[in-house]
Order: C-alpha cells, then sequence, then structure tokens
DNA sequence: TATGAATGAGCCTTCATTCAT
DNA sequence: CATGAATGAAGGCTCATTCAT
C-alpha cells in the first residue's frame, strides 16, 4: 500500500475512491459475508484488477476496520448533538433513539458487518479503537436511562435489561428496515421509545 | 461419510459422540467464526484428528445445518407447550416470552452462530428447512402479539414494530447474558415482557 | 502444519520423508535461488503437491531454516574430535582444515544456499541459533590458529586475515569443487593447510 | 524506457543520477537481498515514484547487469596496469593482489550482490558479458600463478588449489572489511600474497 | 472407527511494469 | 522527467476433503 497523494488535487480523488471501496465492501461483506467475498470479487465489483484494492488499504482487515470506524465514529457526535439543549429525561430518550435508528438505518450494510464480525471485534489491539467507540456510545444511552429510572413514565424496573433490549431492538432494526417500505425509520424509533417511556402525561399507555 | 451403525448399542454411543461434536462446534464457531474456525481445529479440540469428523458429518457445512436445526426444531413445539391452556393475550406473551428467552440462553452459542452466518442462511435449497422453522416460529410470536392489539395493556402502536423490537431484544440476549449474572433468565422474560404489555390491572407502568 | 505423528514406526517414516524434502530442496535452492524457486516447484520435484510440503515443515522459512542447521550443527562436534588426541599446532589445524572441507563438500548445496542468503540470515530472532553456530565454529577456528603464532611455520601474520581467508578459501570450496574430478577434499584441504602452515621441518615451503 | 536526453547538459544530469541509482541499488541489495528489495522500495530510497527508476533502465534486471558490469569491467584493466612494467613473479602476484584487494573493497556492495546472484549469472544470454569478464581476470590470475610455479618462493603445490584460494579469500574479503577498520585494503593484500608466495628471500616464512 | 498423508483449489498479498497526466 | 493509478501474474499458504492403512 503506496502512501495517499501529497497534492491536495489528486488526494481528493484518492479519498473519493477509497470511501467509494468502503461502502462496495460493506455491501458485499453485508451481503455475502466477510470470509466469503474475496478481494478478487470485490475488486471485480468496483471495475478494477485485483491488486487494484490495495492502492487504498493495507488489506482486507484494514478494509473492514474502515467499514467499522465509518459506522461507530460519527454515531456519538450525531446523539450529543441530538440531545444538546434537552432537559427532560423522555424527551432526551426519545431524541436519542431518533438519531441512533437514523444512523442505524442509514448504515444498514456497515451494521450487518459489524455484528457478523463481532467475534473478530471483540479481540485483538487492532479493533481496541472500534471497542471503545461502541462502548462510549452504550454509555450515554446508559445514562439516558438512568435519568429515568423512578421516573413514572419509564416502563422499566432493571435498567440493564432496558439498555439491553434497546440495544437489541435498534441494532436488529439493520436487518429489517426496507428504504421504501410502510415504515420510516423515525416512526420506528417512536415506536422503540414508546415501549420504554410512556407518552405525554404522567404513565398511562 | 459413512453409515451410521446399526447396532443399537453402538448406535448410541455414536449419536452421543456426534452430539458432543454439534456442541462443540457451536462453541468454537459461536467464539471464533465458523470460517475461522477450521475442521483441524474443530477436531483437535476433541481429541480426535481432522479426518475423523467425517465419520459423523457429511462436512462443514453439515455441521452448521445441524447446529441450527438443534436450535429452531425444539422451539416451536415448546412455546406451543407453554401456551397451552392460556387465554389471556397478556398472559401468552409473557409465557411465550419466557420459554423464548429460556431456549436462546439455553442456546446462546447456536444462537451467535445462527446470527453470525445469516447470510448463508438466507439463501439455498439446504437451508429451506431452517428458513421454515424461523419463519414459522415468527409467525406464532406475531399471532400472539395480534392477540394483543387493542388491549389496554399492550404498549405498542404498530404490530410489526413490535415484533421487531421483540426478536430483536431477545436474540441479542445471546450475546449479553452471563449464566452466573445477576439476572436470571426468567427476569429477563419478565422484563421484555414489561416492555411490551403492562403488569396487572389495566394500563397503569 | 501437523503436529507429527507419535507411533514410532510412522515417525520413522516422517522424518525419513521430511529429511528427503530437506535434501531436495537445498539442491533447488543452490541451483536456482531461494527466491526463484517456488515452493511449487520443489513440491513438484518432490513428484507431491503444492500443499504437501506444509505436513512436513511450517513455510519456506522453515525449510531454509532446516537447511542451514543440517550444515552448521553437525560441524562443531566434527572438528572437535578431529582434534581429539592432537597436540602439535600445526597437525591440529590441518586436521580441522581436513574435517572442514569434507563437510563443506558433503554439503555443497547447503553452502550455496547459506551463503546466498547470507543477508536473511545475519538479521532476525529465528535465525539466532544458525548465528551462533557459525560463529562457535569460527571461533575454534581462531583459537587453533592463536596457537600458532609465533610457531615458525605458520605463514601468516596477522591471525584476523589467516582466519578470515582460510574462511574465504573453504567455503568457497562448494562453488567449485566437482565429486568426480581430479581433486579429493582431502588433496584440496592439504593444500589449503599448506599455504597457512610449512610443512613438515622448520619453515622450508 | 526512454532514451535518454541527447543534449550533452541534460545527458550529464541524467547519467549522474542513473550512476547514484545504480550505487543506491548495490547499497540496498547488498543489505536486504536482490530480491526481498522492491523497486518500489528502491525508489523510495532516492526520493522518487517507483515509475521514474524506469526512465534510466530497462528493468530491474538491467539494474543488476548494471552493477555487474560496474564490477567486472574495470577490474582487468586495472590489473594489467598494475602488472605493467613488472617482471619478478613473486612481485606480480602481489601487485595483482593488491589492486584486487582494493577493487573488492571498494565495490563491496557490488561484490555481494553478484555473490548472491550468482545462480542467475551462471546462465542465459543476458548474462555472457558478466560471465566473460569474470573469466577473463580468472584467467590473468592464473597466468601469473603459472608464473610462479616452480619457484622456490611458491607455497603451493597445485595451481588450481592456490587459484580457487585465492579467488575464495579476496572475494570473501567484501564481506567482513571494515572501512574503518585496523586492517587497510593494502595490509590485507599482502597478507593474502605472503600466504602464496614466501616475501624477499628463498624460502623463509 | 480412527489416523494421517496427501490433494488441489482458492485466497490474500506482493510487485515489476505500464501509461495517462 | 516524474507521478501515481492500475494491472496481472505469481507466490506462499490454508484448508475442506479423500482415502489407504
Amino acid at each position: 500500500m503506496p502512501a495517499p497523494p501529497t497534492r491536495p488535487a489528486l488526494r481528493e480523488r484518492y479519498d473519493r475512491r477509497a470511501d467509494e471501496l468502503v461502502r462496495a465492501a460493506a455491501e458485499r461483506f453485508a451481503r455475502d459475508g466477510y470470509d466469503q467475498t474475496s478481494m478478487a470479487d470485490l475488486a471485480a465489483g468496483l471495475g478494477i484488477a485485483a491488486g487494484g484494492v490495495y492502492h487504498y488499504f493495507g488489506g482486507k482487515e484494514a478494509l473492514l476496520e474502515r467499514i467499522c470506524l465509518q459506522l461507530t465514529e460519527p454515531l456519538h457526535p450525531r446523539a450529543l448533538a441530538a440531545l444538546e439543549g434537552r432537559d427532560d429525561p423522555a424527551a432526551r430518550l426519545r431524541a436519542l433513539v431518533d438519531v441512533w435508528v437514523a444512523h442505524v438505518v442509514e448504515h444498514r450494510d456497515h451494521m450487518l458487518v459489524f455484528q457478523q464480525e463481532r467475534h473478530v471485534i471483540e479481540r485483538g489491539e487492532r479493533w481496541r479503537a472500534v471497542r471503545a467507540g461502541r462502548k462510549r456510545f452504550e454509555e450515554l444511552v446508559d445514562a439516558v436511562l438512568a435519568d429515568l429510572e423512578g421516573d413514572p413514565r419509564a416502563r422499566f424496573a432493571d435498567r440493564r435489561i432496558a439498555l439491553s433490549a434497546l440495544l437489541g431492538m435498534v441494532n436488529h432494526t439493520a436487518a429489517w428496515f426496507r428504504p421504501r417500505g410502510r415504515l420510516s425509520a423515525r416512526e420506528i424509533a417512536a415506536g422503540y421509545a414508546d415501549l420504554l417511556v410512556g407518552r405525554g402525561d404522567g404513565g398511562a399507555a
């Protein structure tokens, strides 16, 4: 893998192409599996020769890493921005779930790859940043849930269960959401939030 | 792959060993990934040579198939048994989630492998039975949810969302449940059910 | 690379085959170069398939390592045995050169590979044992030369130069010796020794 | 590979750069091996891009050829010049060894590459000139040794052995000589010559 | 039943080389 | 002259699978 070009004009083209590749790879990996997709397949899908990918990535695992980082890195800032200026714990949860579902839905392929390769990411130095990103976000969700504890609108008795349930349902959205389906990301998010916190007044379903 | 022994005494030993193998394989596949686990690794973990596995299974994919079937086949009957004799929709849901979570927790490794290899199972003739099993169970869950629609205790407005949320949270349990942890499968199941249907009286959280 | 067989009968066959392979590899590497010889070439030369070599060796470098060790390990003991019971410094040098040349001539291919891949062996943890073996032998030669310093029969003024000259000439023998040529290893060794130490009486050529 | 520039001013710069490249390549090849050094490495070491090398050389093998020719071509004339006007066979040998060692020491990297890639050079039309150059020089050495045969100062009985020993020791100098070491090229050359021919009067060591 | 030698296809990766800019 | 994107042919290695013992 050669160093990226330094001249800005070329650098831009280079980065664009690299991004294209990451996205295409995420798609293929999500559909056919990371291990079942050969680098040759990938390259062919992009109309370049087998060796061409290595101009942009050190290897297959580096590609996977980029996919994961493209998924995890922007989520936390996005969540913080959504929480900004909101005080009501229930509203905060709703806002959080809203951007979260949106993010998952926009990165469906990334999500599926991420889940599929869980066993790889769980271990090894290389994945430390990815794990850290996921952990930080989960802690944020947990904190928002904590603010709801004791709130009469909260529909969960155990925060650990609520957190895991939320993680499970939101992440699983990647597997069934259809862009042109009946339900929008926003509606789904609202539906999820409804399960955890009562709407409007104090406590009624 | 030679035919299994016919003499009952030998057949029993054979079946026991085959079962051992499926379980060991599920464990390894869950931990290290299906593709990252070689047949030699697997065999070594059982103290036999690489070729030995082929006395019990036609191949690696057949092993995966058995893992999936061990997971999906017993679930439906188990769920039916739990629903047997119950009429109240809320109680039915609670009973269903209870056995379901128990099943997932008892087959954690199977579950993780199943999710991981989703893209394989999704396609191909060989996996038809597995897909059918999953579908049948999901339809059962959907039916139970349908009975709750309109019920004042129900906490969901859209059944599709509720179903997917439930699938997401329950299946995800395989990833975080710890056998000696604070929460039992029963408690977790109750917590999940609470999110979908109010407890006891009509409607209060 | 699987573990070697444990049953002695099989182990013997295994070791024999492994040895065959090392020798064949040394021959090919010497003739065509280590890098220019592919594992497929090697295997083809032995009448086995490409992957077959990996039953005996972890990889190409492990093969090279074995070649080097087959060369360096037996030399020191062999030299010690030849020196055993000799006291006269000149006779000691002659005896040493004699076994040394014999060893080089019997391991011509190993020698040529060793010299060719000098730059690889010079560095890296893996080659420590090989380097140590070479160093120990050179120290032995140096010690024998040291006993000759001041001896009127010695034909060198500087021991460092004599040592390097000797190393150069003996090792280079691998490149030009012909088994059915006019000169035997013994004659060559005597000729080399003559250059460093006068024969018989004090000083005449 | 484009034609070299014809305008003298440009041509000079071009030749200087080409020479730089050959020297840099010799250094890298000697240290890391011909095959282990990629054209990209080479170019990077010179601060140019991979493709840039091809403005000066047809390819990697052409580069190796230039290294070999830079080594072999000047040696013969240099040796002839040193022998010019000398008649005493012993003095002729000393003079020859002196320039030879000097040449080897000044072209250490070239020498090491040459030895390393012996198996390539040994074969093929392309290397005919290189082989011829080496052969011609060896014949010159042999002729000088021939004049010493029968001379009471000569310390060798067999010319073939003496020639090979000399070739071995002198060429091996490239591997151990250190420019700032205790021994100069001249001293080393004298030490080598001493092994083959007695100093001054008839026969004393 | 089990072993272990062997196969052969396929994979990831490297790299000399070309060429449009 | 130089760049850097791209190629395409190997190369080393892994591994599911087979089969004689």
